[in-house]
Order: structure tokens, then sequence, then C-alpha cells
RNA sequence: GGAUAGGUGGCAGAGUGGUGAUGCGUGGGACUGCAGAUCCCAUUUAUUAGGGUUCGAAUCCCUACCUAUCCUCCA
């Protein structure tokens, strides 16, 4: 399997530090608010990640951040009078939500930042013993410039960046650079340290969250590309001080942006305030929708969003999820793992070549359109359920129901197709809407009756 | 000013040297209690522009123009 590595700039075949077992770490949200679509692309390519790398036979690890101490949740608190833990623990649990609604199972642990203070105080006083890092009238900083490779990962050269091209430069910072540790603060939060009252910078959080349970080096960080400078820039740094080894992470994945389309052209992004969240799309669209829509689309590129765009990729899931629904119907042969009917290869092979979803969603649909014109083998529609439901493992894109659930909407479409031979299309009719209420779509094709689940 | 990714049909979006995937949309036909879906046919010269390399370029090189993004809030 090869993919694009950030740090290397190219494709590179990946290759685990030890044996099947794989550690990967993805910068997850800062609890504030609800998480937009934007979001949801990174979290939901890094689920399929993750399943698809298990469903290949490795042991993944998948660590997620959560960073519940920061300036914006602060600022909520204060703006809202309540008490900043209940703005984190509030939006923490809404993201979870969300999470559950897009089908993201593959999370192993979500560790909150605050939960690590005692270790990225250590790790502070371990930058300090070492020379990396210095006390300052309004906080502890990073002295970058003692980190050779402070910019390698972004390509940006220090000498060449133009210092306060969007944020106004500290002074209390010996070089622009820099980036807080620890900001001293009385008020609320702050924990003690030896430096005094205060709470952590945002990029420490995350190498003592991997420390702790990855040590200094793992194999996959995942994230978009807004965090490569200088926030992974950052996290390098910090942990590369500490360890003296040559990597933090050995493979660098960032996604790119979602675009919004709304008049004009930006990224997606609360600071701009064109975001569309998830919780919004809910009302309308389905995970597996959703999902489908995220994940045809290289993770490398960026990905245009509005809802007339939405919709007609929604029409697309709707042709691939009525393909899968035949197929279920058809009382093939429901073990994957089944050796007899293996899924044809080609879902690999895309994955395989730089997580290619939207090539395995391609081949997807012309195995669908070879299901509607008829004429298969029995084996190959064997195989080719068995694709569906390999990339499926994966991809998540498609919706099944409970096996009571499926013999009640059989039992109601036979009753429907009774009175329909009877001509008492009127009782037809009404089994027909009752079940469509019920998000199940029914349709009559030639003497058939297929239905799937919607909405 | 520096850096990164791009510019492909009406729309979204693949494709790194050998007539351009896939989905949506549009027009026509078949099927059909209705609805919907599906099938068939069509959408006949879609690769930002101009140069260059080559037997051959969307793909490699150069120039120009354009878009998004980063340069310490950001998924």
């Amino acid at each position: 399997m090869k993919f694009r590595d950030t740090l290397s700039g190219s494709l590179r075949e990946f290759v685990s530090i030890k044996g099947n077992r794989i550690r990967l770490f993805v910068c997850g949200p800062t609890v504030y608010d609800l998480i937009h679509m934007g979001n949801a692309r990174t979290f939901v390519f890094f689920d399929m990640l993750a399943r698809y790398l298990r469903m290949r036979g490795f042991e993944v690890f998948y660590l997620q951040n959560i960073t519940d101490v920061d300036d914006k949740i602060i600022k909520k608190a204060e703006a809202g009078n309540i008490d900043w833990r209940d703005v984190a623990d509030r939006y923490y649990s809404e993201y979870l939500t969300d999470c559950l609604y897009l089908g993201i199972t593959s999370v192993n642990l979500h560790a909150r930042a605050t939960n690590y203070i005692d270790r990225i105080i250590s790790q502070i006083r371990r930058l300090i013993r070492r020379g990396y890092a210095y006390v300052s009238d309004d906080g502890v900083y990073y002295d970058t410039s003692k980190f050779s490779d402070y910019g390698k990962l972004s390509k940006q050269k220090l000498d060449r960046i133009r210092h306060g091209a969007r944020v106004d430069v500290r002074e209390s910072k010996r070089k622009p650079e820099d980036f807080a540790l620890w900001k001293f603060s009385d008020g609320h939060p702050s924990w003690d340290s030896p430096w005094g009252k205060g709470r952590p910078g945002w990029h420490i959080e995350d190498t003592a969250i991997t420390e702790t349970y990855f040590g200094s080096e793992y194999d996959i960080h995942g994230g978009a590309v807004d965090l490569i400078f200088p926030h992974h820039e950052a996290e390098i740094a910090q942990m590369r001080a500490i360890s003296g080894r040559r990597f933090l992470s050995r493979y660098w994945i960032h996604i790119s942006y979602l675009l919004f389309d709304s008049g004009n052209v930006d990224k997606m992004s609360k600071s701009l305030g064109n975001v569309v969240t998830v919780r919004e799309l809910s009302r309308k669209y389905s995970g597996e929708e959703l999902r489908y829509f995220l994940l045809n689309s290289r993770y490398s590129s960026e990905l245009l969003f509005s809802e007339p765009i939405l919709k007609s990729s929604s029409e697309g899931w709707k042709r691939l999820q009525k393909a899968f629904s035949v197929l279920s119907s058809m009382d093939l042969c429901n073990d994957m793992a089944c050796a007899k009917y293996p899924p044809f290869e080609k879902v690999i092979e895309a994955m395989e070549n730089n997580l290619d979803s939207r090539e395995a969603i391609a081949f997807l649909h012309q195995l669908a359109s070879s299901v509607f014109q008829g004429d298969l083998s029995t084996e190959d529609l064997h195989r080719i359920y068995h694709t569906f439901l390999f990339a499926n493992g994966f991809l998540g894109i498609f919706r099944s129901v409970s096996g009571n659930t499926e013999m009640i909407i059989k039992q109601l479409i036979e009753l429907r197709n009774r009175y329909r031979k009877a001509g008492k299309f009127d009782v037809s009719d009404d089994i027909r809407n009752s079940l469509m209420k019920a998000g199940v779509k029914i349709e009559d094709s030639g003497g058939d009756t297929t239905w799937m689940m919607i909405g």
C-alpha cells in the first residue's frame, strides 16, 4: 500500500514499524461547537483508513485527541456565563453523537487534553532542561531556532516567512515563530506548574497524549492540511527534541479542504462563518449519504461542496444503495470470507493506490450496472455481493436492516402485491405510503418488487 | 513577498505519454395500474491560453492568466 506522505511530499510505500501493529493518531476537534462537513471529511476519511487497515489484517490502535481546553472554549463559556468544563463536556458529547451518525466506529480512544496535564508539564520540563524552551513573562515558549528541522514538514523556509501575515506577533517571544507551551493565567481554567499557574499551549497536548500511549514514535499521523503549519510542525519539534529520534510519525497524511460554494468559493471554516454542520445535514441526509459524498473524492484534492452538489451526489448514492439492496435480497452467500467467491481485486487495488476510495466507488458503480442489466451467472452475483460487502466494511456507505425488520418488510410487500393482483390499488398504495414513511422505498419492476432503506 | 495544491463536458470529479473512468443532469425510446426504478440510444471536436519536446501530450518542459490554501485561531 502506498499513499501520499506530506513530509517526503511523495507517494511512499507504507511499512509499519512493528509488524502488523499500526499506531494511528489523528487530531480531533476543539470542542466548542458542532462539527461541520469540512471536519467530517477528515474524520470520515481516517475512519475508512483504520477500518481498511483492519480488514487487511493489521491491528490498528486509533488514537484521537480532544482539545477540551482552549481560548475558544473559554470565550464561549464567558459569553454564555457558564463553566468552561460544561462547554467542553457538551460539545464533546455532540461530537460523539455526530460521529455515531456518520458511522465513525473505529477510534479506540478519545483522549481529552485536560487528563494529561501532568504529562504536558513533564514534557515542558524536559524541553527546558534540554535547552529547547524558555520562560518568558507571559508563558513558556519553544525556541524554534534550536530545532533545525523546524519548517521541514510544511516546506517553509523560515527566513522567507512573512511574520504576522495574519496574526500579530507577540513581543514576549524571542522569535516570531516560537510557540507557546504554557500560557500563564490565574483565571479559569488553570493548573499549577513549576513556572506558575496557567494552561497548556495547543501543540503540546498532542505529543503528551501520543507519548502516553505510543511512546516517542509511531506510524501514521493524520489531520487536515490546515494543521501542517504550525501545529504539526510544532509537534515534531517538541517530541523530537525530547526523544532525539529522527521521526515523530513515520507517515503524515493530510486531508485537503472542503470548499464551500456559497456564491464565493472558500474553504469551509468557522472563522469564515461559511459552515454547514453535520447536524444540520442530518435532517435531510443519512450518514451513509454523507459518507458517500465525502469518500467519493480523493483525500488529497480539494472537494467542492454545496447543497445542489450534495443532492446530485445523493442521487448517485441511491443507485448504488439500490444495487446493494437488490443483491441483499437475492439469498446470496453472506459470508464475505467465504473462499469460494472472493471479492474482486479491483477494490483492493484502488485502496492500495493512495487510498483511492473514489476509484473503489466507481468500480462498484460498474458492478451495479451489470447487476441491473441482468444476465449474470450465480458465481458472478456471489462475487459482486461479496465485493459490495467487502467495500462497505471500510466505506460504510450502505444501509441494511436487521433480520426481523427485513422479514416484516417482505411480508408487507407480499401482502401489497396480493392486493395489487386483485386490483385493489387503494389498499396497495396505502401500504406503499406507510412503508415510505418508515423509510422503506419500494419499486415494482417486471414481476418483482424491490425495496431499499432511504433517508 | 515566500510556500503548497490545482485549472478536464451543463455540474461534480478520475486519468502522469497511446482517442477522456464514474456519478448527476438533459433529450428520445422500452417497460409500467399509478409512482418510482431500471434498460437501450443520444448529449456528434470536455483537457485555461500560447509555445516547446515527441511518431504521439490532459499527462513532460517553458511562459502567461486564473482558483483555493498556508505564513502561528483553523479539520
